[in-house]
DNA sequence: CGGTATCCTGAAAGATACTG
DNA sequence: CAGTATCTTTCAGGATACCG
């Protein structure tokens, strides 16, 4: 913020936390993702081990068929009839580091005293996995204060803000 | 994965996914989330930014305050009574990443024509900030496939599976 | 087996109205 | 102004039943 734009003013209409939220932002949605990044394809082995009843299921890769990050394929194995199978797209790929992110905070902060259920290790040194941030000069970003956020290109004014 | 443990047969009961999303995993929450990195901290900008019932934003800012994610603290303006303000603890803070990752990826694959909304600068440099994977050994980890998931010393067999 | 249509119920969103 | 209690209505979760 530079001091002549004030947060509460600028609109939340193409806010692309919003947009992003109301396709993932649900707790079934976002295990059902962690699910299928660990490799989960099968309906009925997706609701087994979430837990969800199985309708909910449907619905929910219904809704991320729609939205694109969940391709439904069909296979067949050798004698039966065909099947399909749910993948991530490479656009539901791209949200591996939100998974990352929301396990990463809940290891930090709500961990049994065990350690944690899962690590994820990088697949070339087998050394653990954890989310940074950078920019784009290349310097490593403190989280906790090396941030400032402001409005960008496609910034708008709240229609209440206009001719406040 | 190592091929003697399936994933299917893991308990989800300890899932940092599924314990952060059950106190993060909700669009509104979300987005009020947003507006707390982006420094609104009072009630009233907060309803109206975000467009929300009150009741509601009152039931959301509770919650986070019970998961200690939000501190409300009071303040008094000179000559006028307290009033409280909300503000995201440490643990809140940690978050960061959660909004960032969500943001990158609704820039990425949500945006508008005229770009985004927000950027995101490095507060030293200016440069914009991104999400990024690193391993513990330093390398940088391609986030479409430099990841492998592997049961963690807190993984548990779900109680289904034990005697399968 | 792999889902989906339907229904029921509880919870949550939001409007309204009230309090300090 | 800054919330919260209460109420209504909508919507999502889940059980059941049903189809390929």
């Amino acid at each position: 913020m530079d001091g002549t734009t004030r947060w509460a003013d600028l609109d939340t209409g193409n806010c692309s936390v919003a947009r992003t939220a109301a396709i993932v932002g649900d707790a079934w949605t976002l295990v059902l993702l962690r699910d299928l990044f660990n490799g989960l394809r099968r309906f009925d082995d997706l609701a087994a081990h979430l837990g969800v009843a199985r309708t909910v299921l449907s619905r929910r890769l219904a809704g991320l068929v729609d939205a694109g990050l969940v391709e439904r394929e069909p296979y067949r194995e050798p004698g039966r009839r065909v099947r399909h199978e749910y993948r991530l797209s490479a656009a539901g790929r791209d949200l591996l580091p939100v998974v990352l992110a929301l396990m990463a905070w809940g290891d930090a902060h709500l961990a049994d005293d065990d350690g944690p259920p899962v690590v994820v290790e990088h697949r070339d040194c087998g050394a653990p996995v954890h989310v940074a941030l950078r920019c784009a000069s290349g310097h490593d970003v403190d989280p906790r204060r090396g941030t400032v956020a402001r409005p960008g290109p496609g910034a708008r004014l709240r229609p209440r803000a206009v001719d406040a």
